[in-house]
DNA sequence: AGGTCGTTAGA
DNA sequence: CTAACGACC
């Protein structure tokens, strides 16, 4: 092996396995792992609360695995990337490529720099498994339509590549750094919320894989349908694994591929299909965060309302499904899928407010906090989005809770002033007669909240305000 | 990846 | 009278 030094720039790759860029300079010399907090490189689109929570855990497992020689700075990349650069010599810098659009300019830049001072510049996919740029329809633009960006455009394209192994040997070319250095980044926050919230993850690239094989054991079977009830074992959890790249799509599609592809592991794997979607779009439209993809969506008359935002956000509506799930992302960091589509309906439709706002909450409140697919995710359910929901599609919070949460264990869970009301009132108690919410110990506009808008009269209000939208294209 | 309403087949 | 289905929003 060759004795010259190479950077490590971890990002959101923070794993040893299947990291072809560590492989990479791991087998050209010695390393220098870094990880670079980026906030001020990132704007606006600085670190979320529980993001920053769960990047504190992230990274002291990932300095175990590197056995103590993890660097750590914060700060605009360039300039510590040079700086280190003079100060040790190395020869080059390598990393795995994201594809947030701030971050893709700003690489290049760092390229071109590192380049014409004659360092040595390496990027590799460990992210995706298609490279969004290659997937595009026969003449070239890219898709719209997800099943036919999935099916025809990935899977015809090629399958994805296996996962490489760990690196056969990593010697490092610095010390063992103070224990204390990540703590220093001061990303746990200083209430006991950093704390509870992440209670019932392990948030390492072990905890990934464990995660990974518990749900192909405990969740994979029945997934096309149970994916559905939020307390079910049928959804993988991973989201926050994989934004982080503790675990890397290739070895979770690997993985499923070890099972029998039935009707239950090829629709999770379309489940990864939507994040490459999501990447395909927010590459191909930098302002997805913030644009309508619809143009005609850009009249459309948002209403301005902070008390009912801020009852939202608290889980404070007096919907009990859209409280249960706000609640659950308040206390874990989490949301069930199923209530994402539920609260984010009840937020953009019923409430009328703009998808933006949701999606900036979800930013600040999730471990899987992601810009492609959070961002894709509020346009796909404000009906704005590409191949999205039709805007007539609102969810009716009454009836989603009847259905997907039927004996009302998940919402009991999370709304627990509610815990002894009957099934048949638990989702509507403010049609329950009064003996029954007295039995129950629920006083409305006390114990637990009157409903902040009325359904039928909310759901013809979208339905009014999406049709007053000129017809027009796009 | 829905909901609502009207119609119809069937208890 | 209710469940199942389709049209429409």
């Amino acid at each position: 092996m060759s004795t010259s030094t190479r950077i490590m720039w971890f990002r959101q790759d923070l794993r040893v396995g299947d990291n072809p860029a560590l492989r990479a300079a791991a087998m050209a010399g010695k390393v220098i792992p870094l990880f670079i907090q980026e906030d001020e490189d990132a704007g606006d689109l600085a670190l979320g609360g529980a993001s920053k929570v769960w990047l504190h855990h992230a990274l002291c497992s990932l300095n175990q695995s590197l056995d103590g020689h993890l660097l750590v700075r914060a700060g605009p990349a360039l300039p510590i990337l040079e700086e280190l650069i003079e100060a040790t010599n190395a020869e080059g810098v390598y990393w795995n490529r994201c594809y947030e659009p701030w971050r893709m300019a700003r690489d290049t830049e760092i390229k071109a720099v590192l380049k014409a001072r004659g360092t040595h510049c390496e990027s590799h996919n460990g992210n995706l498994l298609w490279e969004p740029w290659e997937v595009n329809k026969k003449d070239g633009t890219p898709y719209h339509v997800y099943t036919k960006f999935y099916r025809r455009g990935c899977l015809e394209a090629h399958a994805p590549r296996s996962p490489l192994p760990k690196p056969e040997e990593l010697t490092f070319a610095c010390e063992k750094q103070e224990a204390s250095a990540i703590d220093e980044l001061k990303l746990l926050p200083r209430r006991d919320w950093g704390e509870t919230i992440g209670k019932s993850w392990e948030i390492s690239e072990d905890g990934a894989h464990k995660r990974l094989s518990d749900f192909l054991e405990e969740g994979l079977h029945g997934y096309k349908d149970d994916r559905n009830y939020p307390r079910k074992p049928n959804v993988s959890r991973l989201s926050p694994y994989l934004h982080f790249g503790q675990i890397s799509p290739h070895q979770v599609w690997a993985a499923v591929h070890h099972h029998d592809i039935d009707r239950d592991a090829d629709h999770f794997l379309s489940e990864l299909g939507w994040r490459e979607f999501s990447y395909n779009l927010l590459y191909n439209n930098p302002d997805l965060p913030s644009t309508n993809l619809q143009k005609k969506f850009d009249a459309f008359p948002w209403r301005e309302d902070q008390t009912a935002l801020k009852a939202w956000k608290k889980g404070l509506t007096g919907f009990p499904v859209v409280d249960a799930g706000m609640r659950e992302l308040w206390q874990t960091g989490y949301m069930h899928n199923r209530l994402r589509m539920v609260v984010g309906s009840f937020l953009v439709k019923n409430l009328m407010l703009d998808w933006r706002l949701g999606e900036r909450h979800f930013w600040n409140c999730l471990f899987d906090a992601d810009l492609a697919n959070n961002s894709a995710g509020w346009q796909w359910i404000a009906g704005c989005g590409a191949d999205a929901a039709p805007y007539f599609r609102i969810f009716n919070p009454i009836l989603q809770g009847e259905k997907f949460d039927p004996d009302g264990t998940y919402t009991r869970h999370y709304v627990p002033e509610l815990a002894h009301m009957p099934d048949k009132f638990l989702f509507r108690p403010w049609e329950a007669p009064e003996l029954v919410l007295k039995e129950a110990g629920v006083t409305l506009g006390e114990t637990y909240p009157k409903p902040i808008v009325d359904v039928k009269a909310s759901r013809e209000r979208a339905l009014e305000a999406f049709k007053s939208l000129s017809e027009g294209t796009s």
